[in-house]
DNA sequence: GACTTTAGTCGCAGAAAGTGACTAATTCGC
DNA sequence: GCGAATTAGTCACTTTCTGCGACTAAAGTC
């Protein structure tokens, strides 16, 4: 921690934006105004009276023009490593984003979450954290739901637990896993994605309408 | 947010700490100075160069001697809740203490966490924010370990895992499990407990002798 | 119309979980 | 000293769940 008189709120808000793009997690960044290439993850300063989670909102929406399906706060993030604004701590929050409706504002892009460009230590330390709640609420929240649009094909889903994961699942496994859960509910409507037969189009349930059931474990791995 | 000039650091490190006492979890608070029946979670506000681990760290052993055995921060609350330090954000903190090795300083004391008295609202969204924490890692983390002795009997294992899911387990069941996931290692010692056969001793197993096993699920209630 | 491609289901074999009854080792009451 | 009570620990049976290959279904392609 730097001494110095603070003048305005010392501590910023930052969202870590994740979608699904192609078989990999992506993460929305801005350019740095001033700065050829150098990019930070989308970040705030809270206006008066304006909460951490409101402050993320907005971010979000200045970079992408929609909110997120899911936020969530992820911690506070300084310990004497650096961040753009010079401020002391920053409150990192996770959003994702169905890659569908995330069209980025101009100055913002998507980078593939294996492949960043060199960031900030504390905005490192951030999307580190993003990704590690990602992983261990994956089977707590709805996390693939809220990456994918609200209606999707039980494959789509499937594809994107097996990002999340990182391993390939048995499709029969999977689907019977999904409705032990009743996590999903089938629509009265059909996608024909070229060759093949066309995959009925699903949405994930509200709770309010789940029956009692097991706690969902997708362990099923492929040799 | 209230708009004033900042004349320190305008946040403090909060510390939730929990203890498995009776049959219920607890959590330490300290006397307020100067008033007589109000209490409120220990803070600190962090040094010049401290970061907030070691604020945490700190706080924990200003009130009870001893480090926690496990750390963790829960986030940053804010949002306009008031806090008896009258800083806008506070960082918090869950520590796990072994009741055995918790004795409370002077001015400190553990309530059950069903019955706590009034705090200010922020530090009440704090010790929210730490139950649950303690429920969502529960299977990924050895929390119920950090909340015993470093050697237990498994009867005291499966108390403690009753305690924190709120449910009976079958005895049983949950040694097979506790096996299948080698998360545990028998000693040489055994314990009488007064009446009935003595109990063998065990320890939680570090992670490097583990062999690879399967998710842990301790699921398995009783009717 | 045969072939390819993707969606979706069936059913078996083996593994794991739920459960009650059993054995083991101690203290307590008499 | 000895049986009853108490707690620890295991066994074996039944039910449920999982891994997985093989199957049927419905579209496009040539």
């Amino acid at each position: 921690m730097r001494e110095r008189p603070f003048r305005t709120a010392p501590y910023t808000v930052d969202a870590v934006l994740v979608t699904a793009m192609g078989n990999e997690l992506a993460i929305l960044l801005v350019r740095n105004s001033g700065e050829r290439e150098r990019w930070s993850l989308p970040w705030r300063i809270p206006q008066t009276d304006e909460t951490f989670d409101a402050a993320a909102a907005t971010a979000a929406k200045d970079a992408l023009g929609e909110s997120p399906t899911w936020v969530e706060q992820i911690g506070a993030f300084g310990d004497g490593k650096r961040h753009p604004s010079e401020t002391d701590v920053s409150v990192a929050y996770l959003g994702l984003v169905p890659h569908e409706t995330a069209s980025p504002r101009a100055g913002y892009a998507w980078f593939q979450i294996v492949d960043l460009p060199p960031l900030a230590p504390r905005q490192r330390a951030m999307v580190e954290g993003a990704t590690k709640a990602i992983q261990s609420s994956l089977d707590q929240a709805p996390i693939a739901f809220r990456l994918l649009p609200a209606m999707f094909t039980l494959s789509e889903l499937q594809q994107m637990y097996e990002l999340l994961l990182g391993k390939r699942l048995h499709k029969a496994s999977f689907r019977r896993a999904l409705q032990a859960a009743w996590l999903v509910e089938p629509m009265d409507e059909w996608r024909s994605e070229g060759r093949g037969r066309p995959a009925q189009l699903f949405r994930y349930l509200p709770k309010k309408k789940r029956r009692p059931h097991r706690g969902v474990r997708f362990d099923f791995l492929y040799p």
